[in-house]
DNA sequence: GTGAAAGCGCTAACAC
DNA sequence: GTGTTAGCGCTTTCAC
C-alpha cells in the first residue's frame, strides 16, 4: 500500500532528495535512467519518489533542455469529418514520435489563429500545423508568411496541411491535396453521363478549398466546350445545413439542371435531403455527387459518388514533414492524389 | 519595416535587455504590464522586443508562477462524431477560459490512457478529462482512482465526461449523460409500435456506454413484460462498419425482427445499408432507430428516429465544472437528460 | 523608475 | 558513486 504524499501538488525533487538523504542531482539521475548509481540509493530514492507520489515538473525540464517536445494544430472546428480525420492523422503521428499535441479551433476566426500561433511560439512548439483551407487574401498572405519567418527564426516550423502556399521563399512545409483535380474529374464523369446542366454546390467563394472545387468544375466544363451558367454557381459553407438550404432555394427558384455537384459530402447530404423532400429521386430524376469520401457517404441512399482524399495520410505527413525538417532541407510541398469513388448516385442524363 | 533579428531562436529576455539598454528586470516589467515604467524606457524596450522578434518562453514563466494554465483532454477517437463534438465543447470552453488544450487519442489504449494522464500530471495540468465511456474492470476504477487522487494531490483534478463515476469518495469531477433512460424511452417507443422482436446492434458488453444502452433496451422490453430474446443482443462496436456487419449476419442468419435498435446513430447508418442492399425497405419491412443524433441523422433516407445528446455541452460543463472546482468544493456529479427524436425510421409492426 | 539578487524546478559539468 | 555549483529564462522581492 502506497502511503500518499501529504502534498504532492509541492513535492518537488528536494523534497524527494530529503526524504531519501541524498542530493537533488541524484535523484535526477535516478530518474533520469542511464546513469551509474548504486543499487541501495536507487532504491531509496525510488521508495522516496512513491512515497511522495512524485513526478518531475515537465516545464522545468523543458527549460533546463530536456522536455517533451510539442506541437501544435489549429483548425476550424473538430467537427467537420474531413478536419477530425486530418486531426486524427497529426495527433496519431505526433504521438507515434513522441510529441505532445496542442490543439485550437479557431471557428473561422483569423485573429484567434494568429494568437494561438503567436502562443504556440512562446510555448516553443516544434512545428505549428494549420489544418484545412482559409479565406486566401493578400493580408492573410502577408501575415503568415510573417509568422512563418517568425516561426523558422525561432527553430520552429509552419506547416500547411491542406492549404496552399504562401508563395516563392516562405519557410513553410505544405502538403496538400488536389482539390481542383479531384473536382475536375468528378465533373468530368458527371459531364461524361451527359449531363449538361449541372448545379454547383460551393462553399465561400475566399475559400481557398472551395475555389479549387469550383475550378476544377469550372474547368471540366470548359474542357468540354460548355460555358457553364453562372447561375448554376451557388456559394454557402461546407455544413449539412448549406447544402440542405441552397438546394432548396435552387429548387424553389426553378433552376432547370439535371445534377449537382455538392462541394463536400456534408453538403451533399444536406442537398440530398432537400431532393427527397422535394418528391425527387436520385440519381432517376437528378444525379448528386460529393467531394471527401467521408464514411457516411456510403450510407446515403443512394451511395453517394465522390471523391476520396487521403485525409488522414495528409495529417500524418504533415507532422513527419516537419519533424523531418532541418535548416537545409529544402521547403516541401507535397500535392497528394484524389480519386473518384464511384457508387450509386449519377445516373446518364435523360434527354 | 521591422528588421529581423540574427538568431530569434535564442533571443532571451536578456538580449532585448542588453538591447534595449537596460536590465532584464525591467523587460519584465513593461512586458508583464500594470508596473510603473517610464515612457521612454518603454519605447526602447519595446522597440527591442520587436527588432528580436522577441516573445517571452511560456515555460520560463509557468515555473516562475505566471504560466498559461493549461487542460487536457483523452478521447479514444476524435473521429467519432460525438467524440468529436464533445472535443469541440471541451476546446471552446478551455479557449474561452484562457486556457491551453492537450490532447490524446488513446484509440481504446488503456496503457496510452495512463501514460498520457501521466504526463499531463508532469506537465501541471489544471485538469485531465477523460472522454467517452470505457471498459469498465474493477482494475480500471482501481488505477483511475489512483489517479484521481494524485491528480488532486497535486491540485489538478479528473474529470470523467461521459463516463460513469468510479464510487463513493473518489476527487473526481463527473458529467455523464443517461445512457440507460434514453436508451429505454427509445426502445418504449419502438415497443409502443406494436414490434416485439427488437433486434439490439450494440457495442462492446465491457464498455460502459454500450452497457447503459443495452440496459435501457433490457429494462423498456421488461417494462412491457417482454422478456428479450437472448439471440437479438448482437455485439460489435460503435462503428459504421460494425452495424453494416452485424446486419447482414443477422439478416443472413435469418434471424426474425421487426425492428431494429443501433447502439449509435453510425451503427445505424451501416445498418440501413445492409438493408437496403437485401432489398428490405424501411420503415416499411423493418423500423430502425439509432442513438445520438448526430447531424447525419436527419440524410439517412429514411430519417432517423434517435435519442438526441447533448455532446457540446457536456463537454462545456466538463471544463466549467472542472476549473471551478476548488478544494472544498463538494465532488460534482451531473447527468445531463437525453430525449427521443422522432423522425422517419420507425413505423408500426405489420401484424 | 530601475537594477541586483534570489528563486522557480530541473539538469549537467565539475569536483571529490 | 555522489554532492556542489552553475545555469536554463523568467518574475519578483528588495534596495537605491
Amino acid at each position: 500500500m502506497t502511503r500518499k504524499s501529504e502534498d504532492a501538488s509541492r513535492s518537488t525533487i528536494r523534497d524527494v532528495a530529503a526524504r531519501a538523504g541524498v542530493s537533488a542531482s541524484t535523484v535526477s539521475r535516478v530518474l533520469g535512467g542511464d546513469y551509474p548509481v548504486s543499487a541501495t540509493t536507487r532504491e531509496r530514492v525510488l521508495r522516496a519518489v512513491r512515497d511522495l507520489d512524485y513526478v518531475a515538473d515537465a516545464r522545468a525540464k523543458a527549460i533546463a533542455g530536456v522536455g517533451t517536445p510539442t506541437l501544435a494544430f489549429v483548425l476550424d472546428d473538430i467537427t467537420g469529418p474531413s478536419f477530425a480525420h486530418m486531426a486524427h492523422g497529426v495527433e496519431r503521428e505526433a504521438t507515434r514520435l513522441g510529441h505532445l499535441c496542442l490543439v485550437c479551433s479557431t471557428e473561422g476566426d483569423v485573429q484567434r489563429e494568429l494568437d494561438f500561433i503567436e502562443t504556440m511560439r512562446a510555448q516553443r512548439a516544434a512545428a505549428v500545423i494549420l489544418v484545412g483551407g482559409t479565406a486566401d487574401t493578400p493580408e492573410y498572405r502577408r501575415r503568415t508568411r510573417r509568422i512563418a519567418d517568425s516561426l523558422a527564426a525561432a527553430g520552429s516550423r509552419l506547416v500547411l496541411c491542406g492549404r496552399p502556399p504562401l508563395g516563392p521563399g516562405a519557410p513553410v512545409t505544405v502538403i496538400e491535396y488536389d482539390n481542383e483535380g479531384g473536382a475536375f474529374a468528378l465533373v468530368a464523369h458527371v459531364l461524361a453521363q451527359g449531363h449538361r446542366r449541372v448545379l454547383f454546390l460551393g462553399g465561400d467563394p475566399d475559400h481557398t478549398t472551395a475555389q479549387g472545387r469550383e475550378r476544377g468544375y469550372l474547368d471540366a466544363h470548359r474542357a468540354r466546350g460548355i460555358d457553364p451558367d453562372p447561375a448554376f454557381l451557388l456559394h454557402g459553407d461546407f455544413t449539412r445545413d448549406s447544402g440542405h438550404r441552397l438546394m432548396r432555394r435552387a429548387l424553389k427558384e426553378g433552376l432547370d439542371f439535371t445534377a449537382v455537384v455538392a462541394a463536400t459530402d456534408m453538403v451533399a447530404a444536406g442537398a440530398l435531403t432537400a431532393l427527397h423532400e422535394a418528391g425527387l429521386d436520385v440519381p432517376g430524376d437528378v444525379s448528386l455527387v460529393g467531394y471527401d469520401d467521408i464514411p457516411f457517404a456510403r450510407d446515403l441512399h443512394p451511395a453517394l459518388t465522390t471523391v476520396h482524399v487521403p485525409y488522414e495520410e495528409l495529417g500524418r505527413l504533415a507532422v513527419r514533414t516537419a519533424l523531418g525538417h532541418t535548416p537545409d532541407t529544402p521547403d516541401e510541398h507535397l500535392l497528394l492524389g484524389t480519386h473518384v469513388v464511384v457508387r450509386n448516385s449519377v445516373a446518364p442524363a435523360k434527354s
